[in-house]
RNA sequence: GCCGCGGUGGCGGAAUUGGUAGACGCGCACGACUCAAAAUCGUGUUCCUUCGGGAGUGAGAGUUCAAUUCUCUCCCGCGGCACCA
């Protein structure tokens, strides 16, 4: 047999593999189930770097391993080739774009064949094949007439050298590009986009149920950014004022301006509210600058916020703002009025763009109270439930008192006086009496108590504490709350007190002691107060200081509060909708046209309605077809239905919120009252479905019952109507299915101007009007390529199919993703895209399931030598294309295998050496094989026991290490197996002679191959075929079975602890009994001299693990 | 600042229902083969040591017969978020 020549071998079987079609997968197989392994698929920048061959070759070992083990493994491979770098080198070298991206797919293609992977090449997609990117504007199309995307007008940023839209995790921390590194500016536009917002509690929800690593959920979740709370309106005071000439002529001055909306988490602590803060750019912070004092004052602080960058608006930690004199804000909870102002810590663009401040229970009021002494008023108690001897008894009387307790110290300092009592230790202190005040109470107490008079006391409590636990002397549920006092005792005189009479002890303890002496937990919290200073108690507890309210926790509050003032209940979200306008060339081109005139005159003639109830119009805007309105007076009753006919187009009008929407009437109903309504059951499911449709009178009365009666009333008289209507925007038409794929124009200049590139295509220009006529244009913005890739993963299951994206059949066999491996990058946008996309899909009943990807990890990334990212910038990238000339493909995968746990995000050096190293094993697996005749003579002969054994407990760690991607253990097992037949097998050769006793027999060395063919596809083939002569592939072999009676061991040798110290170690049978294996510890002189005559307080014995014996 | 992850020899890393710390590989040293070198093979390799032992998994404490593994406090590194009410 020849030296191992991995050029050779590998070019071969990549070659036999693919006419033999070994890796072509079948959609279904009667004797296997599916699994599908997904890797994200490569953006054809033009060149295999390592890192694509982490991503893909180590996946690979997991696919060909779920292969062995009987599953009909998909393991697809496709190009995302739409996006900006084409764009940028065709610009850059005067290139077309489609020209520089497929001549990098094929290159890159060719490439990744050389990895000897088993990618079913037949399945390939490239998301910029006009037969791919009609799929993807369909799905638009799809989720366009559904409602899921819209128009909207946004602040994006805009990146004024690469001509685009960034999205924010794009921009960098200091306002500058990621990619161009240009200054971001501030740009509207008006964009198209998924309503993301709309699936945000089921993208947080549905990650429970997902087979996810914690962190990635959490991850999302964060990004998510979901917040419960609740919605408070405050009523401005405005003051006129007399240097504010415009106030009496201002026709605002009306009731909707005189409110401000705060968003808050937590309503219980309402009643603590000292101040109210509008952001500076507030929509009423403009309003309101004409009704206050300081106008000019206002104005230049709004000036400052606004020339300041996201960066230094974040670097300065130093809280800033204006206080709006003329005005204050009614607290709804207690009618305090409190002052109002203006601070750039309040950002405008979450929740309300307001805060009610709570500077006793939140970190950013406070600082912001200390810095402009604004007053801080506690609401919230710390709550402690005491266990154990103290938890409250059931049925005991309960007992709600208010109490104060004591610091006490002497004037230098030196000690700290507390009580001690029979197993608890705590502070001076006790009840306080109706109607006396704190700092009255606690002299009393520690006069009463301790007998000291001549003290000081620190009027500044510290945060209160509630307590609940039951007081054994008293036989009570104790419920307190209060704070304690700093005492200072400036002479150590006593009077006669409770400590004489016995009921009292008192012990001296240093400060640095204080909080180890104190047993009591709400007392050691007090502590904790006292030495740290108190500041802002953001945890939930007890209300105190909330009039009705208190002794509630904030739990029970948050709803009882928020109720009692009006307030609503509200989810506010971090996520924004997800823009995918993109003015760029080379992307996928959105099939909308558009007629301004058109647009104009449908909005002219609209009939205008006017929406209150947010139900209504949530499910109108969520697609629902059917609505009831009620015909309230007479006059308005008729101009519905006697002006709107079929096929007009209706503008409603959303009055909570302003939005607009437009319909045409498909159909109409009127009903001249509740009964007649009632009867026609038809309309009442189309009305009520998905909801529970009324089935009786009464139950449809009683989803009236929110309303006046005489609202009810004027229903009864003037009727109801139903439209079925059909959501529509003006001037806009989708390009029909006939007309997929709506493809890119060739003609055009896509150098960037600040235009988009499609407006300067002719053939797009008359394609539109060919088609819709004069005077419509088409959209001349592209996708953002998150798109493609949001559904690219349905498309391999079918990708020939040019009828649907993908067959609900073929959906069914493979969907959802078994596992889905790629880069922690993609954790926030990528992934929650798809599955927003995915859900999406779901909705339109185009996909089942809620989920595509049951597993996902998220791999490591490989750094340069210099432990640096590898980068054409230093100089330190690693060509894969050499290392596999140099020392093949199966030596550089299994090297990327041996390097470290696929399973956890890490980074790992590459390492030329450790390749070498590597590549070393497989010559030795190699050069065994060749001189086989001298380690296995024929198949008579047996392996020996100990290597037999070896082998098994091999299989089975390799096979368990794979399941998991612990593949840097699997190959160290690989390694260990080997390094253990030459072991063993040069210690039985003679000196004379090259027999040996230390057989492997081919049967096993087969086995071996097997579990090695995942990492050394080309090498394992080889020897399988060339060596040992058989005709099919081994990657068709399945994994090998270990034999369970061989991995027991029957003798183990454990260590032996003496006071937790190894001292020696013995080998025993590893069912031996505890006396016999003490019998022989006891025995071993080594062992001896250690125990001396020293007496044996234990001797512990593990059975078969270890020997602990303690003198 | 908050959230998440991590910290083990000269290096990558191994070992967690708590049970002989350093598997496997690299590097290094020595030896065999060789005129010599490379390659290959073998032996050794956590540190200190007066050769009896002692110390040791970022630091300190705790629980335990026994802690890399569990608990608490702190330090450092990486990633994410960034005044989110």
């Amino acid at each position: 047999m020849e030296k191992y020549n991995h050029k050779e071998i590998e070019k071969k079987w990549q070659k036999t593999w693919e006419s033999e079609e070994i890796y072509k997968t079948a959609d279904s197989d009667s004797k296997k189930d599916n699994f599908y392994t997904l890797v994200e698929f490569a953006y054809p920048s033009g060149n295999l770097h390592v890192g694509h061959w982490y991503a893909f070759a180590v996946p690979d070992m997991f696919a060909r391993y779920k292969r062995m083990n009987g599953f009909n493994v998909l393991f697809p491979f496709g190009f995302d080739s739409f996006g900006l770098p084409a764009e940028n080198a065709a610009i850059k070298n005067d290139l077309d774009p489609r020209e520089w991206t497929y001549k990098n797919i094929d290159t890159m293609r060719s490439q990744l064949k050389t990895m000897g992977a088993m990618f079913d090449w037949n399945r390939e997609v490239i998301t910029s094949d006009p037969e791919y990117y009609k799929w993807t504007q369909w799905l638009f199309l799809q989720m366009f007439n559904a409602g899921m995307v819209g128009k909207k007008k946004s602040m994006v940023n805009w990146d004024p050298v690469d001509q685009t839209v960034l999205a924010n995790e794009q921009v960098l921390a200091d306002g500058t590009a990621e990619r161009s590194g240009a200054v971001v500016e501030k740009r509207e536009l008006e964009e198209w986009a998924f309503k993301i917002t709309d699936y945000a509690d089921r993208l947080v929800d549905d990650l429970d149920d997902l087979d996810w690593p914690e962190s990635i959920k959490q991850a999302q979740r964060e990004w998510i950014g979901r917040s419960e709370g609740a919605e408070i309106t405050f009523e401005l005071n405005i003051t006129p004022s007399p240097q504010s000439p415009d106030v009496d002529s201002s026709p605002q001055a009306g009731e909707q301006d005189a409110l401000i909306k705060v968003f808050t988490t937590r309503p219980d602590t309402l009643f603590g509210v000292t101040y109210v803060v509008l952001a500076p750019e507030h929509d009423l912070t403009k309003k309101l600058l004409d009704t206050i004092e300081n106008r000019t004052e206002a104005e230049d602080y709004i000036n400052i916020v606004k020339k300041k960058s996201d960066l230094q608006r974040q670097q300065d930690k130093e809280k800033t703002g204006v206080v709006l004199q003329g005005i204050t804000a009614t607290n709804p909870a207690n009618g305090e009025t409190v002052p109002v102002w203006i601070a750039d810590y309040v950002l405008a663009g979450y929740g309300t763009g307001a805060v009610m401040a709570v500077p006793a229970h939140d970190e950013r009021d406070f600082e912001f109270a200390k810095k402009f002494e604004l007053p801080i008023k506690e609401v919230i108690a710390k709550h402690f439930i005491l266990e154990g001897q103290y938890a409250e008894q059931p049925g005991a009387e309960v007992a709600y008192r208010n109490t104060v307790d004591a610091i006490i110290h002497d004037n230098n300092g030196n000690y700290y006086l507390i009580d001690e009592g029979p197993g608890h230790v705590h502070f001076v202190g006790g009840g306080v009496d109706e109607g006396e005040d704190l700092v009255t109470a606690v002299k009393r107490e520690v006069e009463e108590e301790v007998g000291f008079t001549e003290l000081t006391v620190n009027e500044k409590p510290t945060n209160q504490v509630a307590c609940w636990a039951f007081r054994h002397t008293s036989k009570r549920n104790h419920r307190t709350v209060g704070p304690a006092f700093e005492i200072i005792l400036n002479s150590e005189t006593q009077i006669e007190s409770e400590i004489e009479k016995g009921y009292h002890k008192l012990i001296k303890v240093p400060k640095e002691k204080l909080l180890d002496t104190i047993t009591w937990p709400h007392h050691r919290w007090l502590a904790e107060q006292y030495l740290n200073g108190t500041t802002a108690m953001t945890e939930y507890g007890q209300l105190v200081n909330s009039d009705k309210f208190n002794d509630l926790t904030s739990e029970e509050a948050k709803a009882a509060i928020t109720k009692h003032v009006g307030g609503e209940m509200k989810t506010t979200y971090k996520i924004r909708d997800w823009g995918i306008s993109r003015q760029r060339y080379w992307g996928c081109p959105i099939p909308i046209v558009y007629n301004n005139q058109e647009k104009e005159e449908i909005e002219q003639s609209a009939t205008h309605i006017n929406f209150y109830e947010q139900e209504t119009w949530n499910r109108l805007a969520n697609g629902s077809k059917t609505v009831e309105t009620r015909a309230l007076n007479p006059e308005e009753s008729e101009r519905y239905f006697g002006d709107v006919k079929n096929g007009d187009v209706i503008k409603a009008i959303n009055k909570k919120t302003n939005e607009e929407m437009f319909f045409s009437v498909i159909n109409q109903w009127k009903f001249k009252n509740f009964k007649e309504y009632f009867e026609d059951k038809k309309i009442l499911e189309k009305c009520y479905a998905p909801r529970p449709i009324p089935e009786t009178m009464e139950e449809l009365r009683n989803g009236y019952a929110q309303y006046s009666d005489d609202y009810i009333e004027r229903i009864e008289k003037n009727g109801i109507i139903a439209w079925e209507v059909k959501r529509i925007t003006p001037g806009v038409k989708v390009v029909p299915d006939e007309h997929l794929p709506w493809t890119l124009p060739t003609d055009v200049d896509f150098k960037p101007d600040g235009t988009a590139p499609l407006a300067r295509s002719a053939e797009l220009k008359k394609r539109t009007e060919d088609i819709f006529g004069v005077g419509w244009t088409p959209e001349v913005d592209t996708m953002d390529t998150f798109v493609d890739s949001s559904w690219y993963f349905l498309r391999y299951l079918d990708s020939q199919n040019d009828s649907e994206f993908a067959s609900m059949n073929k959906q069914s066999q493979w969907m959802p993703i078994d596992f889905y491996s790629g880069g922690a990058e993609h954790t926030t946008m990528h992934l929650l895209y798809s599955r927003f996309f995915y859900k999406a899909l779901s909705d339109l009943k185009l996909v089942s399931g809620n989920e595509p990807y049951k597993k996902r990890m998220n791999r490591s990334m490989i750094l340069a030598e210099d432990g640096r990212k590898m980068s054409k910038r230093w100089g330190n990238t690693v060509d894969p294309d050499e290392q596999v000339e140099r020392v093949g493909a199966d030596s550089v995968r299994t090297y990327l295998a041996f390097i470290g746990p696929y399973n956890e995000v890490n980074h790992y050096k590459w390492s030329y050496d450790a390749l070498v190293g590597v590549r070393k094993f497989l010559e030795k697996v190699w050069s065994f094989a060749d001189g086989r005749q001298k380690h296995w003579v024929d198949n008579s002969n047996l392996s020996s026991q100990e290597l037999e054994k070896k082998l098994h407990k091999t299989i089975k760690k390799v096979g368990d290490d794979l399941e998991k991607l612990k593949t840097n253990t699997a190959v160290s097992h690989l390694m260990s197996f080997l390094n253990s037949f030459y072991k063993s097998w040069n210690e039985s050769v003679g000196e004379s002679s090259e027999e040996t006793t230390a057989y492997l027999s081919q049967k096993d060395f087969e086995l071996f191959l097997k579990i090695l063919a995942p990492f050394a596809p080309h090498m394992t083939e080889e020897i399988w075929r060339e060596t040992l002569g058989y005709k099919s592939s081994i990657h068709l072999e399945s994994w090998p079975e270990y034999d369970e009676s061989l991995i027991q061991d029957d003798v183990v040798t454990i260590g032996i602890q003496i006071n937790g110290k190894v001292r020696g170690e013995i080998e025993i049978a590893s069912d031996e009994s505890e006396d016999s294996v003490r019998e022989k510890v006891m025995a071993m002189s080594d062992i001896q001299k250690w125990l001396d005559s020293a007496k044996i307080k234990k001797f512990i014995y593990k059975q078969g693990k270890f020997i602990s014996i303690v003198i």
